[in-house]
DNA sequence: CAAGAATCCTGTCAGC
DNA sequence: TGCTGACAGGATTCTT
């Protein structure tokens, strides 16, 4: 379930307990996930202190000493577990697990293998295949009205598919982009070249606060960012739209006048939208 | 080049 | 209950 305030949130959970620490034991239970698994990740990983973390766009970027950098995509189903240092109940899907110098486990769990985990030197991660291409940061001061106008121009693409294009912007992922469109009331289905100008104005700050706020409410409702059986970075929303076919739209008194809010498919993907409110 | 479809994989849930 | 099909928060690769 990640997109960028998971990521981000289970990114933080994992500074919080590793960074700074030694990693004394490292399992790698199967070669691949989306890609091949460097074979020296075991090898590289064991006996590495972790210098510290970052994020771009979904991926976690955990830096080693000895100058490589361990880079983690949760895919669709990727979690992180996270607890004292003895063995998980359920290993049918933990694909990788570390153990660190203050007796902590950290396991990897991926059921349906979308997920990556590729090593990069520190100094070259931006210049990883799956990064080079990505769009500005959302929540950085390089995603703007303009920035966003820009990557638009000319684009014919609905507007919902254009900003699930990581290159236009990095790290917005279904939801996020359905909660945006609509807190900005602008139709999932129009033309992305149409955003510019007072549409542009109102998107580029609902998707940095619809962003800051699930950061926020990540944040504040889990102590260490782990919940009592280990969950790292997850949390309950309350999604305006997103999940919420035939219910009434929240904008709409009453819910009536626009018959709630509808579930549509683009590119293959659920848009959920008000379209009386999303013009 | 742009846009949509197919694809990787497993788990869950609704409906019969 | 057991079966079936739809669907899932991603992103690359393949077609058109």
């Amino acid at each position: 379930m990640p997109e960028l305030p998971e990521v981000e949130t289970v990114m933080r959970g994992l500074a919080a307990r590793l960074e700074g620490r030694v990693i004394t034991r490292a399992l790698v239970n199967r070669p691949d996930l989306r890609w091949p698994l460097p074979p020296t990740l075991a090898a590289r990983l064991t006996g590495a202190r972790v210098l510290g973390f970052r994020r771009r766009a979904k991926y976690i970027l955990m830096r080693l000493d000895g100058g490589d950098s361990v880079m983690i995509h949760l895919g669709m189903s990727g979690r992180m577990l996270i607890g004292p240092n003895r063995p998980n109940q359920d290993t049918a899907h933990e694909h990788i697990v570390l153990e660190t110098d203050e007796g902590w486990r950290v396991g990897f769990v991926d059921p349906r293998r979308f997920g990556s985990v590729d090593l990069v030197p520190t100094a070259e991660e931006d210049a990883h295949r799956l990064l080079a291409d990505l769009g500005p940061e959302p929540l950085g001061e390089d995603f703007t009205v303009a920035s966003l106008t820009a990557a638009l121009d000319g684009k014919r693409t609905p507007i919902k598919s254009a900003l699930l294009d990581q290159r236009n912007v990095a790290g917005l992922g279904n939801i996020y982009v359905c909660e945006a469109l609509y807190r900005a009331k602008i139709s999932p289905l129009r033309s992305s070249h149409t955003i510019a100008g007072a549409r542009a104005r109102r998107l580029v700050p609902e998707i940095k606060a619809t962003l800051a706020e699930a950061i926020a409410a990540g944040g504040s409702s889990l102590r260490d960012y782990v919940q009592p059986d280990g969950e790292l970075g997850y949390f309950q929303h309350a999604w305006k739209v997103y999940g919420r076919e035939n219910e009434p739209c929240p904008s709409c008194p009453g819910g009536a006048a626009c018959g709630g809010i509808r579930r549509i498919t683009q590119a293959g993907r659920s848009t959920f939208h008000c379209p009386s409110v999303q013009r």
